[in-house]
DNA sequence: GTGAAAGCGCTAACAG
DNA sequence: CTGTTAGCGCTTTCAC
């Protein structure tokens, strides 16, 4: 007795498409997938069949039976910030054009572990992962579920496979430099809480420390970073601004607002406020002035760690070379 | 003669968690997802067995079975931009508090046939898609997923299925109407290039010669917008300006950059030149002078999306109301 | 409340 | 070059 369909047919499926052709099911997987393996005639009748029928394989049935989901998923604190917003955007265009979905995940600035979970549920053949240190329970489940990790934007002791990132303690202290080698001895910091941010204001405070310069501020603002609050956290510093001083933001929004506020307060930029930001974001080359920013490459980021995983779900073996610090560079403008 | 197995086991599955657990398959299947038909006492030993073994459920073995995949795919043009940026994150984050995951991609803007082809084989249980005038095929192929659509960003004569969206000639025309109420006569507008801008070019151009006003230049600028691009729109445009003018600009960046060049050539905003934006980005109001700008609420549309979508994916049938134009509104501030 | 059987739509593996 | 067979890991369905 034949047992009912489960359900009405609702889309057209492989069986279909090789009975309209006259072949195997098998076939027609071999005619979209492995060209090259079937008769230029097969590939014909095929194609014309799948064409009439508008069949769209279902990738989900394919992903369970060769167990590759040809999806990627990629965890970010957020795209709201134009950093993540390009170095997203890279990353999905490189792994589509291999043929690969990205699944997105938006953590926020807080814990990762619920979606990893949900992310890994999926089956997703590589990660993308943002920062370099997790909870153990996060690590652990990205390390047994077996499949190529990159993690980004940050620098690791013990990577957990793959790693595209800097020390961001260094780009502190190398603003630090900078400002120094101008003849800088008064210095300030604008830092948002998360703890990339306050890795490179601690780099940037100890290296001040270490030339012998004098920081009268460092406070630190809620993440995400606002216009607004680089221009309320420059009126809070602007009373002591009475001698030349050198500030540092930790994003481009922040150094917006506060050079905003210093030029509606009268307070001359770079003469007796110096600024640097970070990010450089189209904002800091387009504004008038043009500001001194830390170039970081998001996208360049994003290329990279798309390319990291594709060589990996290529076959190539995990090597050293899987492990890169990206540069990062002042680019000095009118504002410094 | 037992079969090889296909591979090496890679990952724990639901019979293994069942053996420890001493249960069969699918009582752990109800644990995980219909707990309150399970008896405590087996739940209590299942969980500990799941917890024991690191069993992360394999949803896309579960999609293909119960033809639901759990995941909701989303086009939009990009995420640069910040309105985009807002509307993808609340979508994304309203999908999964309800266990949908995203998956997402980005259009350019350009054709989206390839891209809408690639998602449906993933088989989402849903999908959104920014603006309104689409291809027969992908219009045909949205209509044969026999998933719910919701279109976005646009209004359409003939929506696919749900809508959220607003006229972008009604923007341009409220803009016009707004700088008519205030005394001008003279206008201008820049836009990018993409369909949507310049719907609101065409909206604001047509008021304005419905008032009988002058329109002394409507550049069209390539898209997505820069603020560089804005600042030399207006040097173009500035050897124009010895009179009173009102300049719409189809984005905050683009406008930014028109306020930045003016105050750099001398020309007082909003004296002799009212600026309006349009998408209400952090720096229209965190701007000095802060700006007017027309706001459309992306986050807004993406919550109402993504709560478009869940009504159907638990079962509601479609109705009228599913089509929503979102309101925007003019937020005058101190440039006009 | 729990279990056994069947199969979701596709592809790996092998045979011809 | 093409077809057959046997699953991929889960959930639906139905029986107990």
């Amino acid at each position: 007795m034949p047992i009912p369909a489960r359900s009405t047919r609702v889309s057209v499926k492989i069986t279909d498409v090789a009975a309209a052709a006259g072949v195997a099911p098998m076939t027609v997987s071999r005619v979209i997938n492995t060209p090259d393996r079937v008769s230029p005639e097969t590939a014909i009748r095929v194609k014309a069949a799948i064409a009439k029928l508008g069949y769209v394989p279902n990738l989900i049935a394919g992903g369970l039976s060769s167990r590759r989901s040809r999806m990627v998923a990629a965890i970010v604190p957020t795209i709201a910030h134009p950093m993540f917003a390009g170095l997203v955007q890279a990353f999905t265009d490189a792994l589509r054009q291999a043929g690969y979905e990205v699944m997105l995940s938006l953590s926020g600035y807080g814990d990762d572990e619920a979606q990893v979970r949900a992310l890994l549920g999926r089956r997703p053949d590589g990660l993308l992962i943002t920062g370099a240190s997790h909870s153990k329970v996060t690590a652990q489940m990205l390390t047994e579920a077996q499949i190529p990790v990159v993690e980004i934007w940050d620098v690791a002791a013990q990577p957990i496979d793959m790693l595209v990132g800097f020390d961001h303690g260094e780009v502190g202290a190398a603003v630090a430099t900078f400002f120094h080698a101008k003849g800088h001895d008064r210095f300030a910091v604008f830092s948002a809480g998360d703890s990339r941010a306050l890795a490179r204001r601690r780099g940037f405070t100890e290296a001040v420390r270490r030339f012998g310069g004098e920081l009268i501020a460092d406070p630190v603002l809620p993440a995400p970073s606002t216009i607004m609050e680089g221009r309320a956290a420059l009126r809070d510093l602007a009373p002591k601004l009475d001698r030349r001083t050198a500030l540092l933001c930790s994003s481009d929004l922040l150094a917006f607002g506060a050079i905003t506020e210093a030029r509606v307060l009268g307070i001359a930029v770079p003469e007796r406020l110096a600024v640097c930001g970070f990010g450089n974001f189209e904002l800091s080359a387009a504004n008038d002035p043009a500001f001194t920013t830390v170039n970081v490459e998001g996208a360049e980021t994003g290329r990279t760690a798309a390319a990291f995983l594709l060589r990996r779900l290529a076959g190539a073996p995990p090597a050293k070379q899987d492990r890169v610090h990206v540069p990062f560079r002042i680019v000095e403008r009118d504002s410094t």
